[in-house]
DNA sequence: AAGCGTTTTTGACATACATCAAAGAAAAGG
DNA sequence: CCTTTTCTTTGATGTATGTCAAAAACGCTT
């Protein structure tokens, strides 16, 4: 009889509506699988560091962001549900230069890359990573496509019309360098 | 005894650069491959269109852009021995809203969808799928990032340091819309 | 070599947005 | 509940780059 933790079922959800896992998966999942909190502001991945993880956010916010020339530009805010990794160096085993930060309390279940290579060995497994990054690739592409020719209003309110949760509780500095504007600018396209 | 075409050659060191490939699935890839070839100026996929394959570039250079308020932006140029495809349109046979075209006469290497599909289910192949698309992946994240938040000039310094074979060879107005400036920018920056 | 279409350069001008600075509002913390 | 810190708003000013238009250079084709 198989045993699966209960935290695990929105992440399993998330994954079987792209494959149906066989027990033998599941059970191995179910093993590597960690659940961790973070308090707001804590880093889940500095700068400088090797990213070994890959994580699903149960609850809460997090956010990617990079340093460019001592400020902090944000790269993407995730929020509940969603699958989120420092790809270069969790694939290529280089030092992230990415932060990756709770801007509220958080859960997450994370699977170390040693497992989730292990979990990759398994064919039904490695479509799911396939098709999960494909997924992104294509999301980012469309993003870029549609920020790049907009002015300031017209990109606040392509990612308010895609990113929804992330203007209703991100900061407004988070957000304005997610876009390229500055927070000021920001500030007066909501003025109106 | 297997027989490859010697068009192919190219093409398998470049997969097998990331997985050793058995004969089984060499000689799939080989009936599935088809060489083709492409005028200056003649497309390969048309905005509107569905994308149902996926391209290796054996010579000449293509150029992927799509039309925004009557304006080509290029999104990116493709020279010898990339592998490109317009990825939404191919994974999720939605229709494509992008173009595909040869900026010179070129030779490609095409492989169906349907074919791309049957060689993925060999777990070797798809694993090369994976690292293709993540090293894609990647690549964009990076070139993202670096020109997010440069000037004109660092813009065209950037991209002049990550591909120089397309500053050589792509035109002005293709080169400036590739990192969103106008092209009397860019010659204004070449000049000094 | 001449002629024609395309691409690049040059110039004058307009403007969206950045920057800097300071006040005001909201949130955190004791 | 009051204090301190952080975040957001508002205002004044500067500048990089866009836009429009025309000239110059380039590269095919005959």
């Amino acid at each position: 009889m198989l045993f699966i933790s209960l935290n695990m079922h929105q992440l399993i959800n998330r994954i079987e509506s792209t494959v149906k896992l066989d027990s033998e998966v599941l059970e191995k999942l179910n093993n590597y699988a960690k659940v961790e909190t973070y308090l707001k502001n804590q880093h889940l991945l500095e700068s400088g560091k090797r990213c070994n993880k890959i994580w699903f956010l149960k609850s809460g916010m997090v956010r990617k962001y990079h340093v460019h020339n001592g400020k902090e530009i944000t790269i993407w805010i995730y929020t509940e549900k969603e699958i989120f990794t420092a790809l270069q160096s969790f694939s290529q085993n280089t030092c992230a230069n990415e932060y990756l930060q709770a801007c509220e309390n958080s859960e997450v279940i994370y699977i170390s890359k040693s497992n989730y290579e292990k979990l990759n060995q398994f064919p039904q497994f490695l479509f799911f990573s396939l098709s999960l990054i494909k997924r992104a690739f294509v999301n980012n592409d469309i993003r870029t496509r549609n920020l790049n020719k907009k002015d300031a209003k017209g990109k606040y309110e392509y990612l308010k019309a895609i990113a929804p949760e992330i203007i209703k509780r991100a900061k407004l500095g988070h957000i304005a360098s997610m876009i390229g504007i500055t927070q000021e600018t920001l500030s007066r396209i909501r003025k109106g």
